[in-house]
RNA sequence: GGACGGGUGGGUGAGUGGCUAAAACCAGCAGACUGUAAAUCUGCCGCUCCUUGCGGGCUACGAAGGUUCGAAUCCUUCCCCGUCCA
């Protein structure tokens, strides 16, 4: 089954929201004896299922998911902390000797884990509100004043309007105690031990926009407003992260009584096209993409992308 | 029938004689992004031409006329919409 190459395959699927990612995978997982890999920072969190879209356990047919319901909705979803734990997946199916089937919806997290992290300082709240809170004394451009101070190449490359960018890299120039270009200079280990194969889903903008806009309908159908519901009477915090995803702040404004259920209904459909787009951007720059047109829940796509893979010696 | 208010680019909505192809916001498109990434940010956004320039031409602020060197902005008539009075 491995052929020639001594390396054990890892497949990542990456593809806009409602592209049928997880269909594929399961579809392949069961062909190549895979298992799941969640790569979405939303799914990291328990507790919030409908609106991230996680599949159903009929969905899953007994195939074993990674890295789904791993966070408390009060701790924070990192790049680096989600690559520390998919190194320990991927340690764990090798030793089973398991194909990892990554569904990849956020693109940096693949990306921490394949190419890896720079050593980087973790974020420091307490410096960061410490950062916020000089900004708004100063005017505007303060932040990218202070980063130029710092890392003027780094500067340069970051917007000064992105406040988020900005202080992330002040952040790692003080705490690392030098500038953030030399800390990445320093490089990342890159994941070795696995012949990465990504597969890449892209139905046509117009399908994908209508799918969104059904699955919108359909999450509804499914109670999500009663999930959201019994989240906040479960005592939760509503400044927990999961909170601000797309659907889960617009249907608490619904409860709240500041929009409508309709309102909130476009908003999501809305939210989750541009979201989509924004996938699209970043992983048409992913190197090494095998491109499919279509979905992944398409028999058609299906096919073909395992007469690939059987091409690239997998199956 | 009468009195007001209003009709601006895909949407909301500023703009009351030149600095206005027309603020701002939204939508859309393109892009950036090494620990918040379903986040954050950037550019473009009437049409068109090229020698791609703070360049040229054309079209545009309900319609048609008019005033003016010059109008989305002033005048006239007309057509719509809203509120109120009959």
């Amino acid at each position: 089954m491995m052929g020639r190459n001594a390396l054990l395959p890892l497949v990542a699927i990456v593809g806009p929201t409602a592209s049928g990612k997880s269909a594929l995978g399961v579809w392949l997982a069961e062909r190549l004896g895979g298992e799941i890999v969640a790569c979405d920072s939303t799914q990291l969190y328990r507790g919030f299922d409908i609106g991230t879209a996680k599949p159903s356990s009929s969905d899953r047919r007994s195939i074993p998911h990674h890295l789904i319901d791993v966070l408390n909705p009060m701790e924070e979803a990192t790049a680096g902390g989600y690559r520390q734990l998919a190194l320990a997946v991927l340690e764990q199916l090798r030793r089973r000797q398991r194909i990892p089937v990554f569904t990849v919806g956020t693109g940096l997290y693949l990306r921490a884990l394949l190419e890896g992290f720079a050593e980087v300082p973790r974020r420091s709240e307490e410096l960061r509100a410490r950062l916020r809170a000089s900004a708004e004394e100063h005017p505007r451009g303060y932040l990218h004043r202070i980063l130029n101070r710092l890392d003027a190449e780094a500067a340069r490359k970051i917007a000064a309007g992105d406040e988020q960018k900005l202080i992330r890299a002040i952040e790692v120039c003080l705490l690392a105690r030098k500038p953030i270009s030399e800390v990445h200079r320093s490089g990342r280990t890159p994941l070795k031990g696995w012949r990465v194969l990504k597969i890449g889903l892209m139905p046509s903008r117009e399908k994908l926009m209508e799918r969104i806009n059904a699955r919108t309908e359909a999450m509804l159908a499914r109670g999500w407003m009663q999930e959201v519901r019994a989240l906040l009477e479960s005592g939760l915090s509503e400044n927990a992260k999961p909170f601000d995803f797309i659907g889960y702040r617009e249907l608490r404004a619904v409860i709240q009584r500041k929009i409508s259920l309709d309102e909130a209904r476009a908003a999501i459909q809305q939210a989750t096209r541009q979201y989509a787009k924004r996938q699209l951007t970043w992983f048409r720059k992913e190197q090494n993409v095998r491109w499919f047109s279509g979905f992944g829940d398409d028999t058609k796509v299906q096919a073909s992308v395992m007469e690939w893979l059987q091409a690239a010696d997998v199956a």
